[in-house]
RNA sequence: GGGCGGUUAGCUCAGUUGGUAGAGCGCGUCGUUGACGUCGAUGAGGUCAGAGGUUCGAAUCCUCUACCGCCCACCA
């Protein structure tokens, strides 16, 4: 049998990407530990860690891009004889995963979560991340994804839980995690906090009503709130109230009869907007809780955690607010309070996961200080030398500002500095029952020494932060855990060391030697982190954030933010406009190598994407082209061996070579700069245009009518540039290289292999050699 | 209100440090039984949003304008 008789066929992806990748796992070269002793390793190491999906459903586009990103990456980096490792796992994404299991509960059974009690619940949500779980890692083998399963986490395992926990209390010890009393956003459909980075602001079309309140006319677009207005704030230089004096009181008619109401002169009230004067609302308003704050004035509760009115609205009480709003209005209106009435347009502030509408609310919290100065113990931060005075913020600010961590594109730098300086506290506790519980517990009831103990009260503590319930050395009472669990970008902000062995292997991992519990030392600052521009706040600020912290070290060297994947029209996918392109239904199609040529080509980091099918076809015809070069150049060099330092190389195919070698050294450039999308389509136009197009066409001329010379130098010169075009290529397109890479050196009667170390051509040597990283 | 992008061929987009505009798809014409019809050859098509400036030279740098998009924000 002379040519494999495969290639007498159309190339077939469904068949053979399948079994490619089997063959890729079963070698065991995805983990770093097991890579052959021929490989060229460096001593360097090259780590990404995988941006952990959601374990809420399937795979979309955009974890196509971003997983054919992370590939492109690890296999460059491999061929380049890097120790590489690509760590993947999931998210257990605490709000949305609970939020989404409750809501089918509640569809299938009518039942909520009181019904069925927190383990019985966590059991429900346990299984339905199972079962997503292997379905997300079978989506990503079939993309290609060469990661090392072996070392497969989860954002809520053992291993990462002690990571959470440890780091909590860490933090708690440190004094940079506190409990408060502050003004939260609550969600009162899923009953949680949320942060702000959770909201989605909505439009809304409303009514600015004018109140006459004693002498003065109040603005507000909330009349169900103020009920327990008692403070009348204007600004201090304000002449039209200038004859009113800060802590004046007032006796005036309101909604519910004669109040007291006192004077309070704070320069966050603008002049220009409405009528200057605004009463507040403490308990339900970030900036009226601001003003509360500075001049120490009374708060309180006007509307409950489930939206309803509260006793302090008096006939309004256990309305919902939606129903009271009109109520109150006609209330005042009879009373004739009610001034002035204008149509108004505002910001809404929604829950992202629930749609719920925000209800800020005063609650006992768990917050990380940002401001805070704390003394780093040790530090490898640029800028920033160990035992020096420093705060959360400044770790975040400087890690970017000192150039260690590089983001591609740069500009998204501005908006990160923007956003730290912008930021404030960070509430990490959310009132659901999936995700990290927090590790605090409290002293309840409180402590009744035993006999002998008496004097031992002072001593007694009555929150203790730990993993295991804590006893009382002076009482029998129970300690009982805090019901909140964490924010789940607190455990995301971990990831990047919780993954490889931390705090487990903190103190014992060295460097240079294998295995997982050396991981901390082998691979931690990681690469390059890649995700997407969404959540440069919510996560990469994150990790930056906590890995500067508890590690002293930077969590990654460079980041990569790929934009959104949208349709050909420019639209987000989405299920209700039936638009999307699911990344296994392409897979099935074209094959995974067509859809990662089509993520790729075109799509500069930062920009959203559009894909659609043709684009798609238009590189599984690419994959066949190469089928079709490859069954070319071998059905015409059977019998010749190639040899790898071939010298007599005619005139013609000397400067066809050097050609090539340029533009390998070019593409090269391209991926040491992580512009995937030039080296893409270099190679494609080479292959195609020039390689194909060209020196194919001219080389049936001279392998027909040649001299020997001229036969034997121009099948060198195809054997050779195929060999490195497969390589070159094979970042992008896994599968089909290395299908056409094995069935060539399949030795067969008038074929040896390459050479002897002949393998995968996955862990080949790169084309180009010499240090350009 | 603040910030950040975008505007290049019919469509979707590239254009890395400034050196006389590129790709894919689509379209026109022609061709080809053995690498490939998932093909080949060839062609049409752009005052690079507009105005001004810097420069020997600008799609690329600077300023302004217009339109589109995104992010952030406590104007009650």
């Amino acid at each position: 049998m002379p040519l494999n008789e495969k290639f007498l066929k159309p190339y077939n992806p469904q068949e053979t990407e399948p079994r490619i990748y089997k063959l890729w796992e079963n070698s065991g070269f995805f983990n770093p530990d097991n890579l052959p002793k021929s490989y060229k390793l460096k001593t360097k190491s090259f780590s990404i860690v995988m941006p952990p999906p959601n374990a809420t459903g399937v795979l979309h586009m955009g974890h196509a891009l971003g997983l054919t990103i992370e590939d492109i990456l690890i296999r460059y980096k491999r061929m380049r004889g890097f120790k590489t490792l690509w760590l993947p796992g999931t998210d257990h994404a605490a709000i949305a995963t609970q939020a989404r299991v409750e809501k089918e509960i509640y569809k299938k059974e009518g039942k909520t979560r009181h019904h069925l009690g927190r383990q019985a619940l966590l059991k429900r949500i346990d299984a339905f991340v199972e079962e997503n779980r292997h379905t997300m890692t079978s989506q990503m083998k079939t993309m290609g994804a060469s990661c090392d399963w072996s070392r497969e986490a989860f954002t809520l395992d053992e291993p990462r839980n002690l990571a959470v926990r440890t780091m909590f209390k860490k933090m708690y010890d440190d004094g940079l995690i506190y409990r408060g009393r502050r003004i939260v956003n609550w969600d009162p459909k899923g009953q949680t906090t949320i942060s702000d980075d959770e909201i989605v602001y909505q439009e809304e079309k409303t009514i600015f009503y004018y109140f006459k309140y004693g002498p003065f006319t109040i603005g507000t677009s909330r009349p169900e709130t103020k009920f327990g207005d008692k403070y009348v704030v204007m600004h201090p230089d304000d002449k039209r109230y200038g004859k009113y004096q800060d802590g004046q009181k007032l006796e005036l008619e309101w909604i519910n009869g004669p109040i007291t109401a006192t004077v309070v002169k704070d320069k966050a009230v603008d002049m220009e907007f409405g009528s200057g004067v605004m009463t507040i609302t403490p308990w339900h308003d970030t900036a009226d809780f601001d003003i509360a704050e500075r001049h120490k004035l009374d708060k309180e509760q006007i509307i409950d955690e489930r939206g309803k009115l509260l006793p302090i609205a008096g006939e309004f009480a256990g309305m919902k607010i939606a129903d009271a709003r009109a109520k109150v209005v006609e209330k005042l209106r009879a009373k004739g309070l009610v001034a002035k009435e204008e149509p108004y347009t505002h910001n809404l502030a929604t829950a992202e996961r629930t749609g719920g509408i925000i209800e800020p609310q005063v609650k006992l919290q768990w917050f990380v200080d940002v401001n805070k100065k704390f003394k780093i113990k040790s530090s490898k931060l640029k800028g920033i030398k160990s035992g020096s005075e420093t705060s959360l913020k400044e770790i975040m600010r400087q890690a970017v500002a000192s150039g260690e961590i590089k983001i591609i594109p740069e500009h998204f730098e501005k908006t990160y500095f923007h956003w730290i300086e912008n930021l404030r506290d960070w509430c990490v506790s959310r009132q659901i029952w999936y995700g990290h519980r927090i590790p605090v517990w409290y002293h309840e009831p409180k402590c009744v020494p035993r006999a002998g103990h008496e004097s031992d009260i002072e001593k007694c503590k009555e929150i203790i932060v730990a993993g295991e319930k804590p006893r009382c050395e002076f009482c029998d009472a129970e300690f009982i855990q805090d019901p909140d669990t964490l924010d789940t970008w607190f455990s995301s902000g971990l990831w990047t060391f919780s993954t490889l062995g931390w705090p487990a292997f903190a103190e014992t991992a060295t460097a240079g030697k294998p295995g997982p519990e050396n991981d901390l030392a082998n691979y931690h600052p990681t690469d390059v982190l890649e995700t997407g521009y969404e959540i440069l706040f919510f996560w990469v600020a994150r990790m930056i954030l906590i890995s500067g912290y508890a590690l002293g070290q930077i969590p990654f060297h460079t980041v990569y933010l790929h934009g959104t994947v949208r349709d050909a029209k420019g639209r987000k996918m989405s299920k209700s406009l039936g638009n999307g392109i699911d990344p296994i239904d392409v897979a099935k199609k074209f094959g995974a190598d067509a859809g990662r040529m089509a993520l790729i080509i075109g799509n500069t980091p930062g920009t959203d994407t559009n894909i659609s099918e043709d684009k798609i076809r238009g590189y599984k015809h690419f994959g066949n082209k190469l089928w079709n070069i490859a069954r070319f150049i071998l059905e015409n060099t059977e019998g010749v061996s190639h040899e790898e330092n071939f010298e007599k190389y005619a005139d013609r195919d000397a400067k066809l070579l050097a050609e090539a070698q340029n533009l390998l050294t070019d593409v090269t450039k391209d991926f040491e700069a992580c512009r995937f999308y030039l080296a893409a389509e270099k190679l494609y136009h080479y292959v195609w245009h020039e390689f194909a197009d060209k020196i194919i066409e001219e080389s049936k001329t001279i392998i027909k009518s040649g001299d020997e010379k001229e036969k034997s130098s121009r099948r060198q010169f195809l054997l050779r540039t195929l060999e490195q075009l497969l390589k070159a290529l094979h970042p992008f397109i896994p599968f089909v290289t290395e299908e056409i890479w094995s069935l060539w050196h399949q030795p067969t009667a008038n074929r040896q292999p390459l050479t002897a170390k002949s393998n995968l051509l996955m862990i080949q040597e790169w084309p180009i050699a010499g240090s350009t990283e």
